[in-house]
DNA sequence: TTAACATACGTACAGTATGTATGTAAATAT
DNA sequence: ATATTTACATACATACTGTACGTATGTTAA
């Protein structure tokens, strides 16, 4: 039988966990429609009717894990009402998230690759890269942090943040560990951008 | 007629520098086998006789660019005798070189995605990520720098770095000027790593 | 000098993947 | 109740990589 307006969400929604799956798996290249939509039970016309093509299921894909991953770091930074603890709170929180279930695979590694680094940045400034940047631009506005360029200093600490994503997710057996340090050093370079205080 | 070493040496590094040229400006995925051996003046398998498969020819070039890149930094960081100076030229030709001739879709963007991120890793750390390390090194055992991981700082500084690369590649048309808005923020980030002096 | 072998290709084809055009039954709107 | 849109399936066109195989030319050693 047919499905319903709810039933058909419900298919869609389904696809991305499927591809997800795939994605992170095999990675975008090696990841297979075909696969995906059988293990759906479905065709690839039913794919090519949701999404525009390979690019447009990633696309669905990557948005549903920045989401998530944004999600975390929000409520971390939310913890706290002292800023320079939200900023590390935040920070230590999108290193746990994008670390999460092979994450980074397709936030940081197929992401700027498949989408281009033009379109990922704009994404990745929707969600993740945003909070970052508000965070920064309302410190500086605090006198919190040194009049320095505030997109510079997103771009350093993401990029930062990103690499150290990327080599935590490569000692899994000893994360909580290197999550630590890399923490430790964040917070010796978040240092240098710290106005000295003079009341 | 056939060709003797010296000549193959040749027809393999043009098939490096025009397959350089193809993966800059279409990207991997869509860069044609078939246009690059045409450009040539060969056919495939011409190319899969000199290399496994594509990914192995991106390898290769992947290589060349790095080797490039490397000695900017190098070059540029043995112009001092200063241990600190020298960290902070190598990190300003690093970024200069990268953003050079779109080499940051092939260091950056397609490197880690093609080539996996543990061999990518491999093949940086053979390259420009690896002087980064030995100077943190070097400096920590001077007692310029704190005493936290050597890994953990190389990793963040790598990835601010990179990600810096890709942000000045995307304002091409005031190239200079982020260029310097990146180095401050660089400057200013090393510094909460530099260790106070207390002789 | 010539026989044995390696090298440097070219050609043809197989396999696989994406994407597109079209058909169709069910659901929804009118 | 009928028309139209939706949600797929099917079939096919296209493009690309990779591989098997053939061949002509260099190279080396007997």
């Amino acid at each position: 039988m047919k499905k319903n307006k709810a039933e058909t969400e419900q298919t869609v929604q389904n696809l991305i966990n499927i591809a997800r799956h795939h994605f992170t798996a095999y990675g975008y290249a090696n990841a297979s429609l075909e696969e995906i939509v059988k293990e759906a039970g479905l065709t690839r016309g039913a794919l090519y009717h949701h999404f525009k093509n390979k690019k447009g299921l990633f696309l669905a894909v990557f948005e549903a894990v920045q989401e998530e991953v944004g999600g975390y770091v929000e409520a971390a930074a939310a913890q706290s009402k002292d800023s320079w603890d939200q900023l590390v709170n935040g920070c230590q929180a999108f290193l746990e998230g994008a670390v999460e279930s092979h994450n980074q695979r397709i936030l940081l590694i197929d992401g700027p690759a498949v989408l281009g680094w033009d379109t990922f940045r704009k994404m990745d400034e929707k969600y993740s890269m945003n909070s970052l940047k508000e965070q920064l631009q309302s410190m500086q506005e605090q006198n919190l942090i040194k009049p320095l360029s505030v997109e510079a200093m997103t771009h350093c600490l993401s990029g930062s943040m990103n690499e150290a994503v990327l080599w935590i997710a490569n000692h899994l057996d000893r994360k909580t560990d290197v999550i630590k340090e890399a923490m430790t050093v964040l917070r010796h370079l978040l240092e240098g951008l710290r106005e000295e205080q003079n009341t």
